[in-house]
DNA sequence: CAACAAATTGCGGGTTTACGCAAGACGGCG
DNA sequence: CGCCGTCTTGCGTAAACCCGCAATTTGTTG
């Protein structure tokens, strides 16, 4: 049994190495990448079936390099292990893993039991582990409840990329209004209103603004998400 | 001589107690702190002079951190150890560095030796030690070749904050015109009438929204900056 | 002090946003 | 099939935004 580390930081690589080494003595190479794009060569070159991955990194985030390794092999395992639960990662995640693919998302916070405990679930037993407090932020955002829809996110890195009304409705097959109105949507649940105008017609915010900060600093959005978004933009904008 | 660590991450905090261990005999006391309030309370209590500080942390950030505790003592060194040499970081800390106050910027890229020297440098020799990467950044960002403007970079903070016009105008104390003004010219710098207008009047971008992405992008703003002016911003508000 | 560059402000007008109102369109469900 | 809620669309308006033009103010330099 082979496993395969992607992370950036030779610290936190090196203890993957002896948590995986102590966790599955069954498994006799363990090999390392130290970025995204060279993970996906690896995960390639030795057929790998089962990968720890940081998510963020600097040269090719984990979700990116997820999704190339996961569209050429789907059944490959791979454990998410990261230091945050920003919505924006859980969401881009579960956006990426294919029907059936055990996979899971720890945090660095937890202790060693735990993950040693999730290395073997997912490697040997096939199982889905998602860290408690990402299962949190899961449910909330893929159920309605308080949550955003997948139309409503949609928007929201719309106009977080900066595109006009005109452009968002050319782009999604809207009309105009159809996009405005999502936006009104939008700013309703981010409560952007609130502190706006409350009072006096003074301290006013710009609500197509507001509303990107809101989400940055409720973690909706943050810069892989953003990278990512720019990314398949630029890639339409080509397409024409 | 008493060292203070502070930093979230448990395996590069107990790296670095090795690093200051084996670089600075003369250092009998390490003390450490997992997030920026803590080290704020130690620093106080131990009226500690010399800190190790990580930058991004959770609960409070480095340069949070380091504002209040060279607040009290303008006097105190310290060594700022980061993963990234964001432009919004590299500002940030120099926005609050006292006159003549010794400190230093060292990536966690950098080797073993180089942290070490950097740590008997200023913990010792009372020298500034900034990263060659990070030392450039600075010079762009200070001098006006190509780098942005205070005034730039305050606009840009504002309409990140999602403040209107009106709003930005008022807080400045300037006319409604003039923050246009800025405005356009933060747009000539962030180039963003580039991949705007192009050609056709069709694919083009809200210049607002999508001058803050670019900047974004470009790490001249990050999540800690947007934290920090928003919290400054509802002092403000506040205050009236 | 004269001279000149940079920043500030006002005016005016073309666009884009935000949003109320209301008429379809689509999708279950009894 | 008819009822009802959600989504989409069009029309219209007030406000906000982007910006060219031009008069001032401010700051700097010889």
């Amino acid at each position: 049994m082979k496993v395969l580390i992607v992370e950036d930081d030779p610290l936190h690589r090196s203890y993957l190495h002896e948590a995986v080494n102590a966790a599955l003595p069954e498994c006799d190479t363990v090999i390392e990448a130290e970025n995204g794009t060279v993970g996906e060569k690896l995960a390639r070159d030795h057929k790998s079936a089962h990968i720890v991955m940081d998510l963020q990194m600097a040269n090719r985030n984990g979700i990116e390099a997820a999704r190339t390794i996961w569209k050429e092999r789907p059944e490959t395992r791979i454990l998410f292990w990261s230091n945050y639960s920003d919505e924006a990662y859980v969401r881009g995640v579960s956006r990426i893993v294919p029907d059936g693919a055990a996979y899971g998302y720890v945090l660095k916070s937890a202790s060693d039991e735990r993950l040693k405990l999730a290395l073997r679930s997912i490697f040997i037993e096939s199982q889905c582990v998602i860290d408690r407090e990402v299962r949190g932020l899961q449910q909330k955002s893929l159920g309605q409840t308080n949550g955003f829809t997948d139309s409503e996110y949609e928007i929201l890195v719309d106009i977080a990329l900066g595109l006009t009304d005109r452009a968002i409705a050319k782009r999604r097959g809207l009309s105009l209004r159809s996009v405005q109105n999502r936006l009104q949507q939008l700013y309703d649940k981010l409560d952007v209103y609130q502190s706006a105008g409350d009072d006096h017609e003074d301290g006013r915010f710009n609500l197509r603004a507001r509303a990107v900060t809101v989400a940055f600093l409720r973690k909706l959005l943050n810069y892989s998400a953003l990278e990512r978004a720019e990314a398949e933009l630029q890639e339409w904008l080509d397409g024409k």
